[in-house]
DNA sequence: GTTGCAATTAAACGATTGTTCAATTCTTTT
DNA sequence: AAAAGAATTGAACAATCGTTTAATTGCAAC
């Protein structure tokens, strides 16, 4: 007996959801009011908290959901084979990651602060758990990982892509992850 | 005949740059009131208007003197030895100044969505002549400077310092230039 | 069609925002 | 010491913030 989705609030929901995100990546957690998301939603204000609590869950759940969905998509993607072949995946993995989910990524790198202290310290661990993920790969492929410098160039070398990248480039996507992979490749050599 | 800077006007300016300097970095533009920023200087905040015509122009001035002194001190540091002799100068140069001045520069990558559109224009044409730096240094190099990925992945790479080092770590400020000198010229050369 | 509940509105709340300004204090000059 | 000017205050401004709530609407079941 499947659950139905009848009800006008689990329409709403996602909305709400889609509209925080757009609004916030665009203008920012702090700069943007509730009014303006009620309207993108074409709803008014107070209806919002019959789907959130607050404004800073709505900006928490975003990135918590995020982060958990970036967690589980990368265990399901790792591959068994070499420590090479783990870092080209992981390296293919980040970049269309990166590219494809561009602003919850975005938020996720730039309303840290606006976070509360619990809120943050969740994030934050999730966002060190990835980093390990990394630290991991580039141990088994000979890197020396005693001090993080290296992990920390890779990681910031790869995550710029979501800075930059517009859907519709001269470069398709796989393209761009390809070009990364060779860069990556070379720093793990020398 | 020396201008004096008795006033008290003259003395308190750059208090007040400091302490919004230091709140934007800490808390962020939108989310820092005029009142906090002149509660650390001391004062009232009315007083702030002596000093600034708005809080606008505080977060602008920030990031504009900043840009202005970023590409002059390349100037008058940039070599004129070989390419690659200019590259890793360039490394150099790019990771000591994002140590050195880590609160203005964090600034200047993270509330750029807060400027005007017109502040904000000037802003970018500044950043873009500095990536211009680094993108005829590389095609000097021999690298292929067509698309701008190789370009965007090394400044990435390099600027990601300003969000993990923190003074008195393991690493020394040096030690880290050279670390980044090494991985530049791997990446150069492939 | 009436009852009952879910969803929404419109208005209001107190707090806080950037900014202004008359009144006051401080500093310097004469 | 008196006068002038600069600097600062403290109060007020209108606007806007996140959030609450009583009243209203919309919709489903009977």
């Amino acid at each position: 007996m499947a659950r139905k989705l009848g009800s006008s609030s689990e329409k709403t929901r996602p909305l709400v959801r889609a509209a925080a995100l757009r609004l916030f990546a665009r203008d920012g957690y702090a700069a943007v009011p509730m009014r303006q998301i009620a309207a993108d939603v074409g709803v008014q204000a107070g209806a919002l908290y019959r789907y959130t609590p607050d404004k800073q869950s709505l900006l928490f759940e975003l990135m918590h959901v995020h982060m958990e969905e970036l967690l589980t998509a990368w265990r399901e993607v790792m591959p068994d084979g070499s420590p090479l072949d783990r870092l080209d995946a992981f390296v293919r993995f980040h970049i269309h990651h990166h590219m494809d989910r561009a602003e919850v990524v975005f938020i996720s790198y730039m309303e840290l602060r606006n976070l509360t202290p619990e809120n943050f310290m969740v994030i934050e661990g999730m966002r060190a758990e990835y980093e390990k993920v990394l630290e991991d790969i580039l141990a088994e492929c000979g890197v020396d990982t005693d001090d993080k410098l290296t992990t920390l160039a890779v990681l910031a070398m790869l995550t710029g892509v979501n800075t930059w990248y517009r859907e519709g480039g001269r470069l398709g996507r796989n393209a761009i992850a390809e070009r990364y992979v060779g860069m990556v490749r070379c720093l793990v050599k020398a």
